[in-house]
DNA sequence: CCTGCGGTCAATCTTTTGGTTGACCTAGCC
DNA sequence: GGCTAGGTCAACCAAAAGATTGACCGCAGG
């Protein structure tokens, strides 16, 4: 950790929002932006040649890897930097896999300005950062564990995401009927739901589906 | 419209990207920030203070008036600015819906930072700044005209999205079965579909639902 | 080798949905 | 007053979806 000023590096894939949080980050004096990546793989890069103290990331970024792949690589290292993600949207997965990945703190972009500051500098001292609403939801989402669907199951229930009937989807991947009645029976066993349209909804809210 | 420089308010909810924006804009030296608001109503006052060449807005805006409502309240008067939607994600439904309340261009967040600059500066000439790709939607989307459903079926529907069958949304609503799916009927006629799965799913596309 | 899991399929039965028709009431409009 | 649109409900029928049971195959792992 640098001796007055905690060096941050910035990823995030909209030029206008990365400009928006560079300057906020950099107008307070504890802090010291020291680069700015705009893809996954360009971060990696930059924080392997920076070393900062803290990674500021989105979750989305475009093609490529995302924010949680960025959290787990940085991550992998001993004396690694500290990761807060800072993102528009959330999912209750979303919040799981980056803290589960390594990161230290989750903030929403709408966040105040202020409290976005002091999550860098909280991160960059090892504190863990959640904001209270956050954090009850991540909590109680560790309680029911994530259904884990296997990747047949869920191009099935992509399928009726889409609208397809049963006879639809059969054709459309070639098996019969009989099948896709099976794989939903399973999908709604492991959703713990009992109809195609809860799960779907089930599913959204996981994070399950775009 | 001004002499030399191109005078711009800027409504965007998420205080980091606002401060993006704003730098973006401000650098440029065609033009000149005289004010930003982080909602609808706060943007409508200050248009009318400020009297900007170009007014650039977000679209979803936390509570009360969205980027829509902003936009037709402000080209309500001759004379009036120019909208330009900067947005970050997009349904045809709000690209429609942003041109038809009198916008003049939408561009989303991702954009290059100096397509964005020259879009304002063609918003402030009077032109009209559609991505292609944007635009080709636009108008593939005129065609098909905009299925509206009553208020009442917009909640049966809501409802079906949630995961909800016939009998639990009669009882949340307190209505019979039957007129459930009466007004089911009428909703899948409308949206020119036979399930209620895929009705869910058209009315996610056009952007009727949340 | 055997076990478990994922994927495939079939037959059967119950429940839910969807389609159709017709009806009544209310509110707004010409 | 007649007309239309939205909301309410009923009865009935056809189709789709869901539940249950049982079976076969291939493959990875103990």
């Amino acid at each position: 950790m640098s001796t007055s000023t905690v060096s941050v590096v910035v990823v995030e894939d909209h030029p206008v929002t990365r400009m928006g949080i560079v300057a906020l980050l950099g107008q307070d004096e504890r802090l010291s932006v020291v680069g700015q990546a705009g893809t996954g793989e360009d971060a990696l890069t930059l924080v392997e040649a920076e070393r900062p103290d803290v990674v500021v990331t989105d979750l989305r970024l475009g093609d490529g890897m995302d924010g949680v792949g960025v959290t787990s690589a940085v991550r992998a290292r001993r004396g690694a930097p500290a990761v807060l993600v800072l993102t528009t949207y959330d999912t209750d997965r979303d919040i799981v896999r980056a803290v589960e990945a390594g990161a230290a703190g989750y903030l929403l972009k709408d966040a105040d300005p202020a409290d976005i500051v002091g999550a860098v500098v909280a991160a960059a001292r090892g504190e863990s950062v959640l904001s209270p609403a956050l954090a009850q939801r991540v909590v109680a989402r560790m309680g029911r564990q994530q259904a884990d669907l296997s990747a047949r199951e869920v191009e099935i229930l992509a399928a009726v995401a889409q609208g397809l009937g049963n006879r639809e989807i059969a054709r459309t991947l070639f098996i019969s009927e009989a099948t896709v009645k099976t794989h939903l029976v399973h999908v709604f066993t492991k959703l713990d739901v009992d109809s195609r349209t809860a799960a779907v909804a089930r599913a959204r809210e996981d994070g399950l589906l775009g």
